[in-house]
DNA sequence: CCAAGTTTCCTTATGCGATAAAGTATTTGC
DNA sequence: GCAAATACTTTATCGCATAAGGAAACTTGG
C-alpha cells in the first residue's frame, strides 16, 4: 500500500511518537472513561500486520479484535496513517532496545549482529517494509537503532559521510533481500499455493508456451543445465534461501570493504578515516 | 498495492505473455467487432500508472482514458492482476530492447550501462517496484534483460552460480535505492508538499517534541554538526541525490569485486572461473 | 433477408475499504 | 440534578473489483 507518513496533522503524531510513557498522572479527567488506549490499539494493530499482513490491517479489523466498531479507533488515532506510523516506531523499539544491549567485542561482529537482528526484525514485521522511507516516521525508535550502529561505526574510526553511507548500503541490502524471503512467506499464506508447487507448474507452463526457450535464451538455459537455479538444501523455500545467501554475502563484502578501508593492507598501521571527523 | 502474479488462470496469463504479436490474420470472428485490444488496454493501464501511480490505477481510470466503462475492459483482460502483469511484461520491453543493442566494448561498461538503463527504466516505471519478486511474473521481456546481463558476464568468465548471484546483487542494489528516489518524487506529487519544505517542518517539529535530542542521540547530532546530512548540489531533491550516490559506489564496489575475482592481482594470469561452467 | 450464435459493452448490485456526521451513553465538576 | 466533555455506535458517502444479467452489433447458415 505505500505508506507516507506526516499526512495529516503532524505534530500530532511527533507528538505521540515521542510522549514519554512513564508520567501518566490521569488527571481524572471529565467525560467518560476510555476502555482502550492508544498504547493497546498499536499493539492490536501490530499483531493483525503481523499475523495477516499489511493488506490486511483495517480499521474493522483491529476494533474487531478488540470488541470494538471501526470507528471507535478514531478516539485514539486521528487516521489509519496516523496508526501506521505509531505501529512502524513500536515495532522499531525491539531491534532498538536490542541494539543497545549489544556487547560484541569488536566493531565487525557488532555490526554483523546489527544487520542480522534487522533481518529477524523484518522477516517478523514484514510490513514495515511498505512504509516509505522517502517520507520517513521519524519516530524514536528508528533513532535508537540508528545511533547505535552509528556508535559503533564512529568506534572503527569511520567519517560521518562514511557512517552515513554505510547505514544506507546496509539497510539497503538487508531490506531488498528480506523483502523478497517476506513475500515468498506471504505469497503462500494469500494464495495458499506454496512456493515449490507454483515453480513447478510455472515452468511446466513456460515449455509450453514457449517452445523455443533455450534457443531465445542459450545462457540462461545453460545456466538452468549447470545446475546454477538449484540450491543445496531443500527443507527452506526456494526463494528465501537465496535470498539469505545474498543477504549473506552481500555483508561480507560491505564489511570487507570496509575493514580493507580502515587498515590498508600492509602498507601502515591502522589509522582514522581522512574525512572529517567528529569533534 | 504488492502484486502476486498469477493468481488467476496461469495458462491464460502466460498464453498472453509469450503470444506472438506477429500473426495477426484476423480470421473474421463471429460476433460484434472489438473497438479496442489487449494492447491498448495494456499501454494505456501502463501510462495511467505512468503518470498517477499504481495507487491511482484502477479499471475505472483506464476505461476513461479509452472512453468506457471498467467493466468493458474484461473482455481484453481476465482481472486486474492480469492486467499488471501484462504491464510489468510490457514496460520492461524497453529496457530489454536497449539491452540487447547494447555494443559496450568490454563487459564492464557492458554492465554498468546495463545497471544505469535499469535505474532509468525503474525511475520512469516506479510501479512495477510493486510488483512481487516472490511470484514473478514470468514474460518474456524480463528474460530478455536478465538474459543479456547473462551473455555480458558469461563472456567475462563467471560460473553460472555466480553470474545469479551477481544477477540479484545488481537488481537488489538497483531496486532499493531507485525506489526512495522515485518515492521521493511521488511524495511530493501525492502529498503536494516539496521535500525540503516536508523536512524543515518536521525537524522543527522535532526539535520541539524532543529537545533532548542531541543527548539522546550524541553521534547522530555529531554527524549531523559534522555535515553528514548535507549534500553537494542543492537542485536535485536530497533523498534522490543521496539514493543515486549510494547506487553508484554500490555499483563500483560489485563491479570492483567481480574484476579483482576475474583477474586476481599480480598472482597470475587472467583465468576463467573455477566453479562449474558452460558446456 | 432473417434467425441463431457469438462477442462486445453497458447497467446494476454486492461487499469491503476509510472516514465524515450525527446520535447515544457515561463520567466529571458544579 | 445538570452542563460539559468524552467514548462509542449507527448511518451514510464515496471508491474499489468484479459478479450477473441484459442490450447491441456482427458473422454465418439458411
Amino acid at each position: 500500500m505505500v505508506v507516507y507518513a506526516g499526512q495529516g496533522d503532524a505534530r500530532r503524531a511527533m507528538t505521540l511518537l515521542w510522549r514519554d510513557r512513564r508520567d501518566r498522572p490521569e488527571p481524572a479527567a471529565p467525560g467518560r472513561r476510555p476502555e482502550l488506549s492508544v498504547d493497546l490499539v498499536v499493539e492490536t494493530a501490530v499483531s493483525v500486520a503481523d499475523t495477516d499482513g499489511m493488506e490486511a490491517l483495517s480499521m474493522r479489523a483491529v476494533g474487531e479484535r478488540l470488541g470494538r466498531t471501526a470507528m471507535s479507533l478514531y478516539t485514539y488515532v486521528a487516521s489509519k496513517n496516523e496508526l501506521v506510523e505509531l505501529m512502524y516506531d513500536h515495532a522499531f523499539g525491539e531491534p532498538a532496545d536490542a541494539a543497545e544491549a549489544d556487547d560484541s567485542p569488536d566493531w565487525r561482529t557488532a555490526t554483523e549482529a546489527w544487520a542480522h537482528r534487522l533481518w529477524d526484525f523484518y522477516l517478523r514485521h514484514p510490513w514495515t517494509l511498505e512504509v516509505s522511507l522517502a517520507r520517513p516516521v521519524l519516530g524514536p525508535n528508528e533513532y535508537r537503532l540508528l545511533e547505535s550502529l552509528a556508535g559503533v561505526l564512529h568506534g572503527a574510526g569511520l567519517s560521518p559521510a562514511r557512517i552515513r553511507n554505510t547505514y544506507g548500503t546496509l539497510h539497503n541490502l538487508v531490506r531488498g533481500q528480506v523483502q523478497t524471503a517476506a513475500e515468498a512467506r506471504r505469497a503462500e499464506a494469500v494464495t495458499g499455493v506454496p512456493e515449490d508447487e507454483w515453480w513447478y507448474e510455472r515452468s511446466a507452463l513456460l515449455e509450453e508456451v514457449a517452445p523455443d526457450f533455450t534457443t531465445r535464451f542459450p545462457v540462461l538455459s545453460a545456466m538452468a543445465e549447470a545446475g546454477a537455479f538449484v540450491n543445496e538444501t531443500e527443507d527452506e523455500p526456494y526463494l528465501e534461501q537465496e535470498a539469505r545467501e545474498t543477504f549473506r554475502s552481500g555483508l561480507a563484502s560491505v564489511l570487507d570493504s570496509l575493514e580493507a578501508h580502515l587498515s590498508p593492507g600492509d602498507r601502515g598501521p591502522r589509522r582514522a578515516d581522512p574525512d572529517t571527523t567528529l569533534t
